[in-house]
DNA sequence: TGATTATATTCAGAATATCTTATATTGCAA
DNA sequence: TTGCAATATAAGATATTCTGAATATAATCA
């Protein structure tokens, strides 16, 4: 059965599914930083980084600080950090056991 | 700046950012499981499932051994459930804090 | 060989997501 | 008030993903 929690996680990840969310995340582990800041760290237009920091808020992975002109956006859950992370060691070990397989079949074909 | 590791760790997030899959992936913590297996269990069309099934196969996160017609998929790498657990639970107190604050503002809304 | 079962692939259409450019909103300062 | 800077939203074009139906492949068995 699929239940309305894979639903709800499946928005969850799907929110962290996009090299631009991930990159905007990553530049807030150093802390707080302002929509423009992140435009320029992240060399990309001011739009396409408010339309997935919406993205981001909606699903509340982000949490806006308002001071005059300028928003300010940290992360919401430290933890997920923990989570990115780990991600990423399991990820790096699909790639190291994928580039095996390759190289193992590489062989097998100039074997042959 | 965004990484070419960004884009690929957006890969596999995206992987996991369906409902289907997840319950897939769910369904393979029994242990291995066959496509009608799965398909009966999930009460979906066996179509659908070997889609969804080829999606993950392609993202190595799960892995097929063939026994005469029928094939028996496992999950490639068990550290996924330690992946996905961790992201239940921040998803959860999401939920949790959400809902919280939606109370709060009910709350609000109706002593005005 | 022909029939059957299990799985995979393909395809068309619908729904979503993304990207780019333009415009709106907000707060501040001259 | 006017102008400017920072951010958000909107609109349109394009691309990607999903869905469901039909079909293809592959192994087994009569």
């Amino acid at each position: 059965m699929i239940s309305a929690l894979h639903q709800f996680k499946a928005e969850f990840f799907k929110a962290l599914g996009h090299p631009v969310r991930l990159a905007i995340l990553d530049a807030l582990r150093q802390g707080e930083q302002s929509v423009s800041r992140l435009a320029e760290e992240l060399g990309l237009e001011q739009p396409s980084v408010s339309q997935q920091l919406a993205v981001l808020r909606q699903r509340g992975l982000v949490i806006a600080r308002k001071e005059g002109t300028t928003v300010h956006y940290r992360i919401a859950d430290p933890q997920v950090y923990v989570f990115l992370d780990l991600g990423r060691a399991i990820f790096e070990r699909h790639l190291k056991s994928q580039s095996n397989q390759l190289s193992a079949l590489q062989e097998g074909l100039s074997r042959s």
